[in-house]
DNA sequence: TATTGTTATACTCTATAACTATA
DNA sequence: TATAGTTATAGAGTATAACAATA
């Protein structure tokens, strides 16, 4: 595998947080293989069962990817019967994604599954250490200041 | 650009990692653009300063990356005369990289700049959470167990 | 035989451009 | 004219396989 993190990379922020982030892929995507479905699949899975039957367009953006990404992750979710692509009765040239009863149940295996190997890429850190992680991590993504810590819900 | 952390994703760190990661090679990568060279290439420089001159080999294993990667990496680093390749004495089929004055400047310059790109990755945390998540993410990438915080040098 | 560096090649991931059908 | 989805295509980025020189 990979060697210690170089003194000189140790203060690097992209450089742990890039070793960090492909771990947290290698270990989503091999336990997300029981169910079939690719980390960004199950991403899909959560964010239709969070927030309910959205277009394609819309996915994308609350994704961070392009339409033209967004078609491939959803042929796969089709084919395996766990999202349907409905017309939106609005606006027929859109699709409104909508999950499957087979497609729930996947988003929670697979919420489960998410779970299981965050806990094991951070093994090294206790509970506390863990949720000040997150924490940190989703306000510096925010962008947000300071302030109003422990705030973030489940 | 990017909307908001969707809730069903907020918890999920190996989306808040990605998000970051990409915003903090984004950022590294346009400072460094004032010094013509790439992320990876300035982890070179930062490495061989810290740690002396080395074979490609070694290089890619303590950077975590292909030796064949290592060789378009060194490519551009050599014609910009900030890094030669020199035969080992012990080994001649070997290269020891070395730094040329040139490129001990840059490295220098190079830290600087990225240091700033990552002032304003975590704008939104104070100097202590800063250290915090800095510390956190390192203890995570080596693994080691809880305890001996605040630990990390520098 | 094994290893260092190199090249050619292929694979993955993702985006851009152009198309269709709607609006 | 503009937008949702699609397709074809191209561009990063990285790895695998094979080769020459050396060990």
């Amino acid at each position: 595998m990979t060697s210690e993190v170089p003194q000189a990379l140790s203060g690097r922020l992209s450089f742990l947080l890039g070793r960090l982030y492909m771990r947290a892929l290698d270990l989503e995507a091999r336990r997300l293989e029981a169910l079939g479905v690719t980390v960004k699949q199950q991403a899909v899975l959560a964010l239709l069962a969070d927030e309910g039957p959205m277009t394609q367009q819309h996915l994308g953006q609350r994704l961070g990817i392009d339409r033209t990404t967004v078609v491939t992750v959803v042929d796969g979710l089709e084919q395996a019967r766990l999202v349907e692509r409905r017309r939106s009765p609005a606006d027929r040239r859109a699709y409104l994604l909508t999950l499957t009863p087979d497609g729930v149940r996947a988003g929670e295996q697979g919420r489960g599954l998410v779970s299981g190997a965050e806990g094991e890429l951070l093994g090294a850190l206790g509970e506390d250490e863990r949720r000040t992680l997150a924490e940190l991590l989703g306000r510096a993504v925010q962008g947000q200041g300071p302030g109003d810590a422990g705030a973030s819900p489940r």
